[in-house]
DNA sequence: AGGTCCCTCACCATAAATGGCGAAGGAGAA
DNA sequence: TTCTCCTTCGCCATTTATGGTGAGGGACCT
């Protein structure tokens, strides 16, 4: 495939409007690059899943029957790396993990696969996959050759799901104080409010209103919960 | 640029070993570009910056001595974007952020600039950012016929930059068992111990077990600072 | 000039978290 | 098989956090 083959495919993807379309994408991400299987899938915070590809429904209920989310060297191997990873270099020593891969296989999916992890806002993580059936050699060629139109097209994917997902991405709470921010901090670090107390140079009962003004802003229900909210958000850093 | 030179310019980065070749590197692509600045930086887990580019030191110590991190509406809108961002797209209204960028502009930094969010494992959050002094149209232009490139490069530069940094990266904390993740994060959640427990089916004994075998793998002081932690590391999230 | 938000401090009773200790069955790895 | 780690439970004294309310001075915006 060309590389402006790459850039039409990026095109059609940007104005995909629906999921139906988006599936639609990997089909055609499939045929183009002439592999058995092209699948993303975004993995929320809440263990949720949403995703889309070109696996048969068998499979696709069968892993989710299993829970090999959570075995899964891809998505546990991509969500430590930075970079695109074949499957051959994964570790699947474990039982679980061998389990899966002969499981996978039976469903006509593998041996060979690529995946690119993706990450987004407030810790969205993703991974868009590419599985085939041939031989070590002709896949480490290809995917050689398209290592880089695959990461482009796999953040158009992602950015496609991103703003199809948008309503749940999208709520920005209130912004903190500095002081606020400050308390928030040193609480994250271990501190108790004594400690931060004086880390500030105030009292702990002044201390104390910071936490709860936050709490309030945050809409949390404890320190924990605003501690989690703020970093979540970014609004402080550990 | 043409493609070739793109990719030219990622090969180099590949063979960068030390912190100062990736200095130099930002030079190298701030000529190969024409632009005034490139920079990439880095707000790592413990808030301390790593970062490299071609801003004066002047610059720099102001940008640090002025706290300007929390006010920079670049850091801030990139973290909540995933697609690269044009300056003039951000929310300049607070007066902190017109004051920043009045005292960049100063620094011979802007008004244009390109940023770029890169996102890696554990949540790490950098920013490549490409700063200019031309016009709107000029600028729009460049960064239009450049934009898939720039993606490339600044993630090989990321890459680079988690590879030198590995050693602050790959402490990897102690793994935490599923309980242990279920546990933080239902504290993360707001919940108090007896409504975690409630929700684990478990009794809130067994359950501080968890928060304290948790605290120690993750070498945390109390339960605010593991949950900080396990968010930090990614192993729980929110 | 008035409103809003930030920073600072105080008090008090109650609820919740903490720090250790001990114990036992089960699964998986060497 | 032995050993380690996970999961589960119990107890107790002590420290800490929480939820309200009240209040004054200062900065900034309209």
């Amino acid at each position: 495939m060309s590389v402006n083959k790459a850039i039409d495919m990026q095109k059609e993807l940007s104005q995909a409007t629906t999921l139906e379309e988006l599936q639609r994408a990997t089909e055609a991400i499939r045929d183009e690059y002439r592999v058995d299987h092209v699948v993303y899938h975004w993995v929320n915070s809440v263990g949720e899943r949403f995703g889309c590809g070109t696996y048969s429904t068998e499979w696709i209920d069968r892993y989710l029957e299993k829970d090999y989310l959570y075995n899964d060297p891809v998505i546990l191997g991509c969500f430590y790396r930075f970079d695109p990873v074949n499957w051959k270099q994964l570790d699947w020593s474990s039982k679980g993990a061998r389990e899966m891969l002969r499981d996978a296989m039976d469903h006509g999916v593998g041996p060979q696969g690529f995946s690119i992890p993706i990450r987004g806002p407030k810790g969205q993580y993703a991974v868009f996959t590419l599985a085939d059936g041939r031989n070590d050699q002709d896949w480490q060629d290809l995917i050689e050759a398209r290592r880089k139109d695959l990461i482009l097209v796999s953040h158009a994917f992602n950015r496609k799901a991103l703003e199809l997902e948008e309503g749940v991405f999208n709520l920005q709470s209130a912004q903190l104080s500095p002081r606020e921010r400050s308390t928030l901090t040193l609480l994250a670090k271990g501190n108790n409010r004594a400690q931060a107390a004086k880390e500030l140079d105030i009292s702990e009962n002044t201390l104390r209103v910071y936490v709860e003004s936050a709490r309030h802003k945050l809409g949390a229900l404890n320190t924990t919960h605003a501690v989690a909210r703020a970093l979540a958000d970014g609004q402080i850093v550990v």
